[in-house]
DNA sequence: CATATTTTGTTTGTGTACAAATAGACTGTG
DNA sequence: CACAGTCTATTTGTACACAAACAAAATATG
């Protein structure tokens, strides 16, 4: 699993080497939501409170996203896209399905969806 | 992907907290193998230079390794399990199978080594 | 209402992971 | 032999990833 990680990412490194596969992951999914606090993309996203920090730091310090304390709760920091970080996701919405298609290619279709449907189990 | 690879490192590091996967990977091909060179040990266990570095110094740090650099050929530097590092991969060697055996847990037999080939070929 | 608990976010420390630059040692070829 | 190219290891910088400890705000419960 390691090492398909592994391929998977250098695969996206060469498509979108614009971004980590994280910070895309993390910009796509808030551009699906329109908004979200830093906790809630996180938890999407399956990133660590930590992580997820870290990777809001760097979008927003690219200017991608933008943050503020919600009045209604001041704990909760909202997220949102800029319209430079919503270019940037539909810029590389495609090449992303790319990576995907490019890292199943030594299968077929079939299979593709057979590796996908066992690894959902396995989560 | 990334959420298999983190359910199965939160497995590792439930049963066997004395260290990491990596740490584990590389200490027991090098158990496998009697001594390599770190560039050799990098290779075999799909680690970059600079990662097999550090996890070759954490190890050595706690004496389960030890390095020399080669008589015949000053660049490299030799790797060997010491007593306490073979002890430890001994401890250990069932628990990593359990690790994988409970990772792969939600999947019958056969869909466990359709998964592992599927996995396989993706590399 | 008061306070115990939970939630959200931050900070620190450790451990992968890789790119790029560097240095020293080896090898092949002219 | 010389020296160009290759191999091994190190260093530096950036980016995840998680644990643990902390602070502040919100909520639950008596």
């Amino acid at each position: 699993m390691r090492r398909a990680v592994q391929r998977h990412i250098a695969i996206f490194s060469a498509l979108i080497p614009e971004m980590t596969p994280t910070q895309f992951a993390a910009l796509a999914k808030l551009c699906e939501l329109g908004q979200a606090s830093q906790n809630e993309l996180g938890r999407l996203t399956s990133m660590d409170v930590a992580t997820i920090k870290g990777v809001v730091d760097r979008l927003r310090a690219r200017e991608l996203i933008t943050s503020a304390p919600l009045e209604s709760d001041k704990r909760r920091l909202m997220l949102a896209p800029t319209r430079k970080g919503r270019a940037m996701y539909r810029k590389y919405a495609a090449q992303a399905a790319e990576v995907s298609r490019q890292t199943l290619a030594p299968l077929d279709e079939g299979e593709q969806r057979q590796l996908m449907q066992l690894l959902e189990r396995i989560i």
